[in-house]
DNA sequence: CTCTGTTTATA
DNA sequence: AAGGTATAAACAGAGT
């Protein structure tokens, strides 16, 4: 079939060409600036490249191009034609908007000032919620619109660079047939991907085209929200923690390296074969933990056991052993968080600019790249606390929120443990609840802070609540108990609190119990929201596959839900935040949102903030949601937030 | 140079 | 008998 391909400059063929379409997929050629021509992926940032043309498609074959800012050829008036397009179609809530790729889109617009207004259909999260093979979904590596085209339609679609060659766009002639084709072959395929996608979905996983259309598109606007802003950050406080550190991690290598009986080669994190060497062989110690390969384990929780064991009899020992564990925690601190962050500061806005990755984790879960701001160190080391580098803009203060215990909530809400919901519902403490009922206390002398146990019980408690859910194991509590609370305990004591568990929630194991079940009966696992993760495995040959998928098929339905509840803040979250300028959200961590505020209206901020993440999140969800908010200068002097009485 | 494995940071 | 789940970044070492 013909395509029917064609360019304008006119607003009035333009206004012919969409007509009373209601569904309108556009797409962007963008080009570096000329300050930054000669950066490699410049055309991809919105703050530092521009809109070259934009393509429109109302039909399958068809689609229009406008171009804006080509060097050479008849460009339309720019600034007219955004203005024109904003009305009739950005912000139209009567008009679908289809793109392959929003945020990046969406950025775009954000750089003109424009803020796309739902309906929205994104069709690279579409891709990822479909099936690529029978067991598999779709990563983003195979959601590329080129590959979908050839994949769906047998079309070679030219790639970019058979296109532009070295150049950029701007270079082409806009009335060349080959711009034309290229350009409006991204509006036309990106329409027709919305048609494939959907009618796949009301095949095979109808959740899934609602999951698209009413979470994971207006989701994609919201990331582009916190992509786009960026986090503004203290480069003269990052320089001065580089350089101290430079010296510091110099001086700690070095001691560390002539610390032992011979000079060992410690490399840049003490991992090296010849510290392996040195512990094994010249010390003849013995291998306390292997890795996964089954090879000598040099990692925090082997060289633990390794000092225990020479605290007696080799004490000579023990210097070398903890010198490892310094200069690791060092070297993770300068290399990952103090230079690594430094290297992505974006010299335009001298902000960081994280990557948000809204189906980066197969739960549904966000995934967070250059840098990742999901694993910032949470409180200070070696006397730097690297989140004091994530500051509020003049005027400002940063306000984080996040949920109180949610995956918990999620899980009484599954399980309907009459027990957990209680606790929830009367706004007490499930922490306290599973310290009474592991140490068979009463409730008051598990949250007797004054009490000399207090603190051990308690954490013993959350450790279990954390790891309940994912049939965690008494050998596995019992590591987990001595690795992160110090706390040592028989492998019976553990498989005695764990029963201890199962009698104070009396449905959590028969909740486990049927979903297992499901699991491996139908090889896949849905959240409350009907997300799919596929177990493809549980039922084969390996032991440890299969007990593998198990548990992931316990934790799908609540990590996912979770996730599911944060993103379906964040639509709402995006629905007011037009009439709310002074809020600009920055970051996201899971069950946490962070937001740049103008600081003379925080307070009417928070409010509705909490107001909007607490709301029900969907029909049938009955447990309260407590949304808890920190607010400050910087990301590391948050200070809980307390309403005014 | 790419690829796998190890280690460590978070929720 | 029994490896809580989900990630990303940096480095080490081997192979191309």
């Amino acid at each position: 079939m013909k395509n029917d391909y064609k360019m304008t400059t006119d607003l009035g063929i333009l206004e012919e060409y969409l007509g009373t379409a209601t569904a309108i997929a556009f797409d962007f050629e963008t080009a570096a600036n000329p300050l930054w021509a000669h950066e490699k992926e410049a055309a991809l940032d919105a703050h530092k490249a521009h809109i070259v043309g934009i393509s429109l498609a109302v039909a399958e074959h068809s689609g229009i191009y406008v171009p804006l800012r080509h060097v050479s050829g008849t460009n339309a008036a720019p600034l007219e034609v955004m203005a024109w397009l904003r009305q009739r179609v950005f912000e139209n809530p009567a008009v679908t908007k289809i793109v392959h790729n929003l945020s990046f889109e969406a950025r775009f617009l954000l750089a003109q000032g424009i803020t796309l207004v739902p309906p929205v259909y994104d069709t690279i999260a579409g891709a990822q919620l479909m099936l690529k093979d029978e067991q598999h979904f779709r990563g983003l590596r195979d959601a590329g619109l080129k590959g979908l085209a050839y994949e769906w339609c047998s079309l070679w679609l030219p790639s970019y660079g058979e296109t532009v060659g070295t150049g950029s766009f701007r270079d082409l002639d806009p009335a060349d047939d080959a711009t034309i084709a290229y350009a409006c072959g991204d509006a036309d395929l990106a329409l027709r991907c919305y048609r494939i996608e959907n009618a796949w979905f009301a095949q095979n996983i109808p959740a899934h085209e609602a999951l698209v259309r009413t979470i994971e598109s207006p989701v994609a606007l919201f990331t582009a929200l916190m992509e786009h802003r960026g986090v503004l950050v203290d480069r003269e406080g990052l320089q001065a923690a580089a350089d101290a550190g430079g010296a510091q991690l110099q001086s700690c290598r070095q001691r560390l390296e002539n610390s032992g009986s011979r000079p060992v080669r410690v490399g840049e994190n003490a991992a090296t074969n010849d510290v392996k060497a040195y512990l094994f062989n010249d010390l003849a110690l013995p291998v306390l933990k292997a890795t996964e390969t089954g090879k000598p384990s040099v990692d925090g929780e082997a060289i633990s056991l390794l000092l225990a064991h020479c605290r007696e009899d080799h004490p000579e020992h023990l210097d070398f052993l903890g010198g490892i564990r310094d200069y690791r925690g060092l070297a993770k601190l300068i290399k990952t968080y103090i230079l690594g962050l430094q290297q992505r500061i974006n010299p335009v806005t001298l902000a960081i600019h994280t990557r948000f990755f809204p189906l980066g984790a197969e739960t549904g879960r966000f995934s967070s790249q250059n840098p990742n701001c999901q694993n910032l160190p949470a409180g200070a080391s070696h006397g730097v606390n690297v989140r004091d580098f994530f500051t509020a803009r003049p005027g400002c203060t940063l306000v984080s929120v996040d949920y109180s215990q949610i995956e918990l909530r999620v899980g009484a809400w599954f399980t309907g443990d009459p027990n957990m919901l209680g606790v929830f519902v009367d706004g007490g403490d499930i922490h306290a609840l599973t310290t009474a009922a592991v140490y068979g206390i009463t409730l008051s002398e598990a949250r007797d802070k004054s009490h000399p146990d207090y603190k051990e019980r308690r954490a013993v408690a959350k450790n279990i609540n954390f790891g309940i859910f994912y049939g965690l194991y008494p050998r596995g509590l019992k590591r987990i108990l001595a690795q992160k609370a110090g706390i040592d305990r028989s492998e019976a004591q553990c498989a005695a609190m764990i029963a201890a568990i199962h009698q104070a929630y009396p449905k959590l194991a028969a909740w486990q119990d049927e979903v297992k079940w499901n699991a491996r009966y139908r090889e896949t696992v849905d959240t409350a929201l009907g997300r799919r993760r596929s177990l493809y495995g549980i039922n084969g040959p390996d032991e440890n596959t299969r007990a593998h998928f198990e548990r992931a098929a316990l934790n799908h339905p609540i990590q996912g839900t979770a996730a599911d509840i944060l993103k379906l803040a964040m639509v709402r979250l995006y629905a007011g935040l037009a009439e709310r300028p002074y809020i600009h959200p920055l970051l996201t961590v899971h069950d946490e949102i962070v937001f740049e505020v103008a600081t003379e209206r925080l307070a009417e901020a928070v409010a509705w903030i909490r107001g909007v993440m607490e709301a029900p999140p969907f029909a049938g969800f009955d447990v309260p949601l407590v949304a808890e908010a920190a607010v400050g200068p910087t990301y590391g002097s948050l200070q809980p937030w307390v309403d005014e009485a």
